[in-house]
DNA sequence: AAATGAACCTGTTTGC
DNA sequence: TGCAAACAGGTTCATT
């Protein structure tokens, strides 16, 4: 489900919900999503200080500088509600706050996982070691874009998917961004003009930007803490629009199939 | 080294 | 109508 925008959105949301919150108790209705879960319980008595994103990771920060780190997989959500609302299905962990509320955590899929680990050991552990800069940082540029794509022969889409290079774009944005900057998804890396990869660059940026302004992109389960949509799908251009027209040249757009994942395109615009 | 495919799961859509 | 195959926002591991 979620990607760089969708992250952020449910970050944003819930961050204000969850602030200055004590855990009042914890229920875990299963062992294990794709991982098994830490010990939450563990978390009784502590308070959200603030809810951060690194990269598609949530980090749940506590008073006593441990966090918690949770990635979404495919499916995952979080809900703030009522104590008293019913167990929806799905719903793999509950953490009650003392003001009568719950955070809950559902996930159709299971792809989810979590950690509980020291702040400053965050930096340090695998999941975080080797991701490369967020999108929207100053350290991803065209200079690190072309340092990163020399000498490589891969198609360009994996590149911008690989979480060693830039983190957060996924199946979605990498396509919306391809479209937007030109350039043909399964083009070589390694073949593309510096000036082309700095509009590869100012596309990445401007299409998750707009995401994150629309709330996000909801296909089928993606929703905010507060069960809302994001309508960024409505902006896409290519994604999931194969035999429709091209926004641009009206040439029906094609499906590729790059490294098991769907790539949506225009072969009029994209080279 | 780098690229592809399978695996992890469940639900929905598509095609015969 | 029914049933099976294909497909879905992500990541990791094994295999070329």
């Amino acid at each position: 489900m979620p990607e760089l925008p969708e992250v952020e959105v449910i970050r944003s949301g819930l961050a204000p919900l969850l602030s200055g919150c004590e855990v009042s108790g914890v229920l875990c209705f299963r062992e294990s999503l794709r991982y098994p879960l830490p010990d939450l319980l563990c978390l009784k008595g502590r308070q959200f200080r603030n809810v951060a994103r690194r990269a598609k990771y949530l980090l749940f920060e506590f008073d006593d500088e441990m966090t918690l780190v949770w990635h979404l997989g495919m499916t995952g959500q979080f809900h703030v509600l009522d104590a008293n609302e019913p167990r929806q299905k799905h719903e793999h962990v509950r953490i009650d706050l003392n003001d009568g509320r719950k955070l809950v955590y559902r996930d159709v899929r299971r792809f989810g996982y979590a950690a509980l680990i020291p702040s400053d050991e965050l930096l340090l552990h695998p999941w975080f070691r080797s991701l490369g800069p967020e999108p929207l940082s100053d350290d991803f540029n065209v200079q690190y874009l072309r340092d990163c794509c020399r000498g490589r022969k891969g198609p360009i889409k994996s590149l911008l998917m690989d979480n060693g290079v830039v983190v957060g774009v996924g199946n979605i944005y990498a396509a919306e961004s391809l479209f937007r900057a030109g350039i043909h998804p399964a083009r070589a890396a390694g073949r593309i003009s510096e000036m082309r990869l700095g509009r590869l660059v100012n596309c990445v940026r401007k299409v998750l930007t707009e995401a994150i302004a629309a709330g996000g992109s909801s296909i089928s389960d993606f929703v905010h803490a507060d069960g809302k949509p994001g309508y960024f799908s409505h902006n896409f251009q290519v994604y999931g629009r194969e035999g429709n027209p091209c926004p641009l040249c009206a040439v029906p757009i094609k499906r590729m199939v790059q490294a098991g994942r769907s790539s949506f395109y225009c072969s009029g615009c994209q080279h």
